[in-house]
DNA sequence: CGGAAGATCCACT
DNA sequence: GTGGATCTTCCGA
């Protein structure tokens, strides 16, 4: 049987804070010209829209750049961000909600050798920081504008079952606040973090 | 219209 | 810890 079969959109169509807990331990999966390279995801955040001021959509904003954050839940949300990085998220919830879950970080599990290539000028590629990153993760798996807003659940990019985390129960996820949203006010101190305990491919250390 | 800052990362001190 | 890269959006003049 096929160890990458992707997950539905009605997987994605919950409440961001739930998808985001759920995609932990699963695999992202990206094909590029007929190589597939995958990672187990470690380190994701949740963005409400609306009432989220650290969100895009924060107050029913709508731009050029963020528009497919408001398709339906299980599209791509692909952004360009200080002028130098893509940003990969997935879409949550129905159509017009504006939330998602930004994929911040994951561990090699097929292709590692090609994804260290695409790093290219970002460079310093150790061990355990392939992907440590919203901005490296994107670069290692090649993705960029051309994704942004396409379903993820089938090739060139989706994301498959895996080995879910929060199928284990939470003991191996850690909430903590986002990473890069001070300005956001009270929503700066919200737990939407979630990163499996104990992993060291991650962006940064656990609080504390 | 201009300046500032951002869901980032790297090089250097 | 600081500065730079230089796209996109926001806000004040």
């Amino acid at each position: 049987m096929n160890r990458f079969r992707p997950l539905p959109p009605s997987f994605y169509r919950r409440p961001a804070e739930i998808v985001a807990r759920d995609l932990l331990g699963r695999y992202l999966v990206r094909e590029l010209d007929g190589e597939r390279l995958v990672l187990r995801l470690v380190e994701v955040e949740a963005y409400l829209g609306a009432p989220d001021r650290a969100s895009h959509a924060w107050d029913g904003r709508r731009t050029p750049r963020n528009e497919s954050l408001y398709l339906p839940g299980g599209h791509a949300y692909v952004y360009f961000i200080y002028g130098m990085h893509f940003c990969l998220n997935a879409v949550t919830g129905e159509a017009g909600v504006g939330s998602a879950v930004l994929l911040r970080a994951g561990a090699p599990v097929e292709g590692e050798e090609r994804m260290a290539e695409n790093r290219g000028w970002l460079k310093k590629v150790r061990p355990g920081d392939l992907a440590g990153g919203p901005g490296k993760l994107c670069r290692a798996l090649g993705v960029g504008r051309e994704l942004d807003g396409v379903l993820l659940d089938r090739p060139p990019l989706y994301i498959a079952k895996g080995e879910p985390e929060a199928a284990e129960g939470t003991g191996r996820i850690v909430a903590s606040p986002r990473i890069g949203v001070d300005y956001a006010g009270e929503a700066a101190a919200w737990p939407l973090r979630f990163s499996v305990a104990g992993e060291r491919n991650v962006s940064r250390p656990w609080p504390g």
